[in-house]
DNA sequence: TGTACATCAGTGAACGCGCGTTCACTGATGTAC
DNA sequence: TGTACATCAGTGAACGCGCGTTCACTGATGTAC
């Protein structure tokens, strides 16, 4: 709050931020600490006391977003019956909103370059976030996917539909889809993924 | 073939090799023009005679992937039992095959910003591919997608656990699947892809 | 409570580098006669 | 078939730019006494 202040106060989430904003702007090809410096209003130089090089940068950011990730999906549930298909469906539209408003985001966590995959935080994050998928679909078949393995291939099938719907919508591909009011597309996806979750439910 | 000639005689293919390989090794942040001029033994202001920048020619290359891409699966549909789901299978596991073999290509042809989305040839390259995956799944249906809003939510649920499926094993995620030796990932694989089609065939 | 001092966070000038682009050039190829 | 000339494809030096990095610095904050 102090205006004059000659230290940020916290300059690390703001340069987080910034960094959001500049990897959404300009890509992740453009991206460039020196941008998200200027984004901070700070100089180009002081990233360099919270974040060694870009690649820091982009790790820290990525876990926030598989934590945003994470809660995105919880809203979307809150909000819908407490039965397991319909939790299933709400998890779904919330991972494929996520995934659309947060387009260049969502490919830089689903990267398998950027990112330190040796980075606790991030890792933590994104277990996290998989741990949540096998949970709601645990609920629907109730045998637990960590020990049978036929469970596992549930799991994998429904993570695989409901990323792949995300990843060809940002894409710009299923123009169908996109040019559609919201809730009719809400409404064929949902179809889309509970038709794939009607295993060992009955 | 002449050793000394001034003349590169067919640059433009040259570049596009080189690039494709420039992609792959250095990704699509750090890819230059003058790495490809490089790799392809020409002088850096070469590439400008065929391609004026880095844009276009990340273009072409999305274009003759998509190209490779369906005859990759059409390849792997060769060798399969001609009735469609087998036919579906097949399709799906080169789909993935593609995917794994051409990491940076293929996420290069479903980014939503590098390639000029109004460029010709990998538009119809692109549509090219999205029919073959409507055949053969009108195939499985019998009634026509284009005509038949209920085949055309079949289309999308396909291509989108296909897609899923190929996009996740990219990103290092699935780990249990990549562990694995190829024939019994290709088994769990074809189970999911083929799961998903038991919509209308019978 | 006040003073001294260490530490910390951010500044701003400077650097070297690889990039895309420009430009005058050169040598090979293709064409007209 | 031979010559003249235009065009085309690639060269290599030069440029300006934004980048990451370094470094001496400055001013605020925190701590010891």
């Amino acid at each position: 709050m102090s205006k004059k202040s000659y230290h940020h106060g916290d300059l690390r989430a703001a340069l987080l931020q910034a960094a959001e904003t500049e990897l959404s702007e300009k890509g992740i090809e453009a991206f460039s600490l020196r941008g998200v410096a200027k984004r901070a209003g700070v100089s180009h130089a002081a990233p360099a006391h919270h974040f060694g090089e870009a690649k820091g940068l982009l790790t820290a950011l990525a876990a926030i977003g598989f934590q945003r990730f994470v809660e995105t999906q919880q809203r979307r549930q809150q909000k819908a019956p407490s039965n397991p298909k319909a939790q299933m469906a709400a998890a779904g539209l919330g991972y494929v909103d996520f995934a659309m408003e947060n387009q260049a985001l969502f490919r830089l966590m689903f990267s398998s370059q950027q990112p330190d995959k040796n980075d606790a935080t991030l890792n933590a994050a994104s277990s996290a976030a998989f741990d949540k998928l096998v949970k709601d679909i645990q609920h629907i078949g109730k045998s637990d996917p960590y020990h049978d393995s036929a469970a596992m291939v549930d799991v994998m099938a429904t993570w695989a539909i409901v990323h792949g719907l995300a990843d060809l919508l940002i894409a710009g591909r299923m123009k169908s889809l996109l040019n559609m009011e919201k809730t009719d597309r809400e409404t064929i996806l949902s179809e889309i993924i509970l038709r794939n979750c009607s295993f060992n439910s009955n």
